[in-house]
DNA sequence: CGAGGCCGTGGTAACGTTCCCACGAAATCA
DNA sequence: TGATTTCGTGGGAACGTTACCACGGCCTCG
């Protein structure tokens, strides 16, 4: 029915070379007469000739396959992610498995297994486990991302700068005259909260907040979580306007709408601030002002840094991409409407 | 620094057989003594062998792969098809390929020819083209996806079920006493536009309704379309309460802001049925009300047509998907507020 | 008891490419 | 001019697996 597709021996015949010629000529090498290049090339097009990956991977080690190990490509900051690494990769000619691992362990091992019997060049992965054997003998090189890969801090990995993701959410609320926000943060278990937190400290001491003396509630990281941990909030805080630093936009999301449901108003009695820029943070009312992650960025540089890797020029560093600002609705502006309680507290 | 990786040939000598008895036991072939069998399985354990795909796709044809073109992995409802489809392939021990082609023909065309030099086994496309020559040229098995397939009548292709779920929106809608909706549609050029508005056509000549008489307004596929589409709406429309049926989620979001903007509220004032099952739907305030496409499913099924056209079973049939509706807090209940304006509305 | 079939096994070719080496011609140097 | 290098080319091996064929032993049937 469908007729074999031509090899580079078809090409070289078509052009009168041996297939050593020809396979120089389409890949490019310096070594050869420009007419007989020209002959190769033009026999190529001619036959229809598509290099055969396989066999060039079979030959070389090089597949032109990069691995992408992730939670879930449904999650917006993963396939955010995604996206850019599939646009960064496809720049340099070379394609992206794509895995979602559930931060389940077997899946988890079970897409890595799958990666080295596809002779990936390299993965890029969101490691799952809390220890380092299965990574230890994945094999081939590769790169972490995401806050977990902290835990590994020997190994190439690339990540949201999550320090300066804190200094320009606090700067924001203190420049819109927010001195005491509140905090509603993930599950203790998670590395993400100890450096949110850690940095947190830091600038508050630098305000000379004592940081202490703030109102903090725990949550999963989901519209639910942050929905509790809001009613906990409320009930403890009775403050004429209350801010709120969540460390994740469902949280924020969720926050919102117990601020509805206790018969408050966003963003006139109870200001949010979220933290990642989720799409879904567009659409809510009023619109959630947060500390967007570069997922796209995230995933661009990390396929740089396995590039890197592959090519054995190991940086074994960590990268912080940075974060920005989004502002929609979600903030009241306290700094007009109100005598500052601190001098200097203005941009300088 | 890295070992040679262990072949077949290693496990054959291990196991004291040839590497023809050591394949066919490692490929689960029947010929194969148990005794036998099992003295590689163990000789593969202890050298820690895995199968190079790459070499059996490069002898059998077969490498396991499977291409995925959509337009944007970023965009939730594609995200959730390459989940279903990944989960699929997964189950049946493929890995898949996933590309976003951003609705741009250069970029199709290159991610097609990707495909077809890593040789994968098919593909689930997304087809960006007008014209069938470039599927027709593509040279191996796929199956078409989404409601644009529906312009290749002849190919294998899955989509979601725009008749029954505009049924069902309609039912809803009724079944709560909005027996005359307003509609925001699509651009002009899009299939899923026609094949939308026909069957509610259909639907409205069932219950007695004039479309003719229904007010309409057309926008891009996006929050601002619908923005814009919903304040002609308020513009032109004087009743007492104005339902909304819109054809794609974002615009039912760009709606809601509309309404809110004109200083009326959702759902008292306007009732909005959205169409996709965006997860920011659930974040919005009233949520959405919306009959969802079950992308997942969709991906699944994908791939199993695809199992079939490669084994050349070609059902060259379309399959159309069932939607559901997602009931949150858009819609008011007219019905029980007010008479019936006709009777045996009610369910049977 | 002999012929034929079945079963498990082993050897070899083949998949399509790149790598390595050798060869001849041209160019360069002593 | 002769020796040496450079350059373009071609031939063959190699990558790791499966497909194919041939062989010997055993069972079965006539």
């Amino acid at each position: 029915m469908q007729r074999r597709r031509p090899t580079i021996i078809d090409v070289a015949q078509k052009a009168g070379v041996s297939k050593s010629t020809a396979g120089r000529a389409l890949s490019g090498a310096s070594n050869v007469t420009d007419e007989a290049r020209e002959r190769v090339l033009e026999a190529a097009r001619a036959v229809g000739y598509e290099r055969n990956d396989l066999a060039v991977g079979m030959r070389s080690g090089r597949t032109g396959l990069l691995g992408l190990v992730i939670p879930d490509i449904t999650n917006p900051f993963w396939a955010e992610v995604a996206r850019g690494a599939q646009d960064r990769a496809a720049e340099n000619g070379m394609s992206l498995l794509v895995f979602s691992s559930d931060w389940d362990h077997g899946r988890e091992a079970s897409h890595l297994r799958a990666l080295r019997q596809a002779r990936v060049d390299g993965a890029i992965i969101n490691p799952v486990a809390d220890n380092f054997d299965d990574l230890d003998r994945f094999g081939l090189p590769f790169v972490l991302i995401g806050s977990s890969a902290e835990r590994f801090p020997a190994t190439s990995s690339v990540g949201s700068d999550i320090a300066q993701a804190v200094r320009i959410g606090m700067d924001h609320l203190v420049s819109k005259g927010h001195h005491a926000p509140a905090l509603i943060l993930g599950p203790k278990s998670r590395i993400a909260r100890a450096r949110f937190l850690r940095t947190f400290h830091e600038h508050c001491v630098e305000r000379d907040i004592d940081p202490a003396a703030l109102p903090m509630e725990d949550g999963e990281y989901t519209v639910e979580g942050g929905h509790a941990a809001m009613k906990r909030l409320l009930e403890r805080q009775h403050a004429r306007h209350l801010a709120v630093f969540a460390a994740n936009d469902l949280m924020a999301l969720g926050a919102m709408v117990a601020v509805r449901e206790a018969g408050l108003r966003c963003p006139e009695d109870v200001s949010i601030l979220g933290f990642d820029g989720v799409p879904a943070g567009a659409f809510s009312w009023p619109g959630l002002t947060t500390v967007a992650k570069p997922g796209r960025e995230i995933g661009m540089r990390a396929v740089d840094c396995l590039f890197d890797e592959i090519a054995g020029r190991p940086e074994h560093g960590r990268v912080f991409m940075p974060c920005r600002l989004i502002e929609r609705g979600s903030l009241a502006d306290l700094s007009l409407s109100q005598p500052m309680r601190k001098a200097g507290a203005g941009r300088g």
